[in-house]
DNA sequence: GCCCTACTTTTTATCCATAAAAAACAACTT
DNA sequence: AAGTTGTTTTTTATGGATAAAAAGTAGGGC
């Protein structure tokens, strides 16, 4: 059976909004509602029904009325709203960086599925999903095979990386100054100072900085093939660094460095120096991420 | 149901084997012919076992032999040893590249389970991994969206592409002498000049070659997303040129000398020829694709 | 002790069923 | 006529079942 977990998720935004609005006031419209969860009529009805149904809203003639204030409660617990599949992504992704996963293991469709309390069906969908990163391998009417998450991975991840980024930045610092990119960059750059200035507490904000940046700079010549790329680097770091923090303060504020640096070379538009400073950054980025993984291998 | 497929096809390969033996001849073990056959041994015996029953072999006090001669009515068709999957494959890329499947179209996995005569399972399957490809992107809890095998994915294939076979042949001209692949670069080349000697006749041959050629330069520094990327490329060619032989002994005898040319600069090791000459090549492919592309998607 | 065949258990490929969610259709209101 | 809500149909997400294929276990002969 398909979980409700959109439909819960809705029913907690909506209980968001309501707490938002002052009491009394007159609900959108079903359609407007819709356009802004980003969910069909259909679910927007269940969602109203529910909330008429425990008063939290008054039906009258049509006329539908916020009905009472809104209490902790009332939320569907979060556990309840990520779908199936996000929940096979996360419970696989602990099971291979965090268990003692061995490079070269076997990965058994049906042990997973009865591991992580799901059907097999949904294991196998993620597998395929994920074998696009480069970590497994299918065998036909045999399992996957589990290459491991080594220095090797680390090494030639990085040597794309290199050379997409390289290129991207090359052609950022070509871009007309009329392009409106260049805004952008000023914006970033201005969240890279502030964020500096409060790095003793807010830390964490980084990687979400990080991405904005990378992705930033690829807009500036789109390449459907480097997009994706960047995705596989973006779930990588996003579950390795979720479970290994260790300097994570310090290493967020080299890259920030770093970045500040990046961004500054960008606007120079100086090539040879956007690549040095670009080589530097990701050179270190690499460094970070093979050091973490050797700690996280043998941890002595 | 799992398809029988895979015991089909082994029951074909084991005739062919036979028939290739002479009469009477004892049968290697259960084991040797799993090894060879490459499927397991539960298979082999299900074989073992029909073969014996329509006496095509023997068994007496457990040593099997030949018993009787093959004939072609003895092979199960060739349709029945293709799996599901496969199946799938094929129906969909005749689908998208042949059928009047226009950019934007929405993509609804029941509608082509019916038409494929598959369970949506498989369907899904397929475009998961399908995805890869850029082609298609999925929209959680509705269809997938198909955007389009237009002439702007041919850029953005090609200038990956570009950006890695000019890395690779890069570091290929910097292997040291001592290394196989110089040998294995050889008997390429020899060949390539004897499909060009006998090109009239084998002009088809020619797309095995490129990819034997372009997997090896690959091989000298080995990254899984390199050879992942190719994969994209292999699959893409492979279909789109199975329906679009238009100048076909043409267009390969041109890529068949500017391989030779390729090739031998490989071998004078000189960077910056090698370099002109895999942009001439990959130029020359490039604006073939985006030739066809456009014959194909209007025909005029 | 290795290799062979016979038998058993486990896993994969595949179809089918069904609740949730989306999409399409219809009727109503201002 | 455009926007609203009510109703019906279609499609997706997910679990379950099962034949085919693989993997594992066991006993026997050299």
């Amino acid at each position: 059976m398909k979980t409700d977990t959109v439909y819960k998720k809705a029913f907690n935004r909506m209980l968001d909004l309501l707490a938002e609005s002052h009491l009394e006031a007159r609900l959108p419209s079903e359609n407007e509602l819709r356009g802004r969860m980003g969910v069909s009529r259909t679910t927007i009805r269940k969602v109203l029904k529910e909330l008429a149904e425990r008063s939290i809203i008054a039906e009258e003639e049509g006329v539908r009325t916020i009905g009472r204030s809104i209490d902790r409660k009332d939320y569907f617990p979060d556990a309840e709203t990520t779908p199936r599949n996000q929940h096979v992504e996360q419970h696989f992704m602990e099971w291979m960086l965090r268990g003692d996963t061995k490079p070269g293991t076997f990965i058994n469709e049906l042990e997973l599925a009865r591991q992580f309390g799901v059907a097999t069906n949904g294991i196998r969908e993620f597998l395929i999903r994920f074998s696009r990163f480069g970590l497994i391998e299918k065998r036909p009417n045999s399992g996957w095979h589990f290459k491991g998450f080594t220095e090797a991975f680390a090494l030639e991840l990085f040597e794309i990386r290199m050379m997409f980024e390289l290129r991207s930045a090359r052609l950022f610092a070509q871009l007309p100054d009329s392009s409106p990119l260049w805004a952008n960059l000023e914006a970033l750059k201005t969240a890279h100072d502030e964020l500096r200035d409060d790095i003793e507490s807010r830390f964490h904000d980084f990687s979400r900085l990080d991405n904005r940046f990378h992705r930033l700079i690829n807009e500036a010549s789109p390449n459907r093939f480097i997009d994706d790329f960047y995705d596989i680097i973006t779930f990588i770091f996003h579950y390795h660094y979720q479970w290994n923090k260790r300097d994570e303060k310090q290493r967020n504020l080299a890259a920030l460095t770093e970045h500040i640096a990046y961004i500054d070379a960008l606007f120079s538009r100086d090539q040879s120096r956007i690549e040095s400073v670009c080589r530097a950054h990701l050179a270190s980025a690499r460094q970070t991420l093979i050091q973490s993984l050797i700690g996280f291998e043998d941890p002595s």
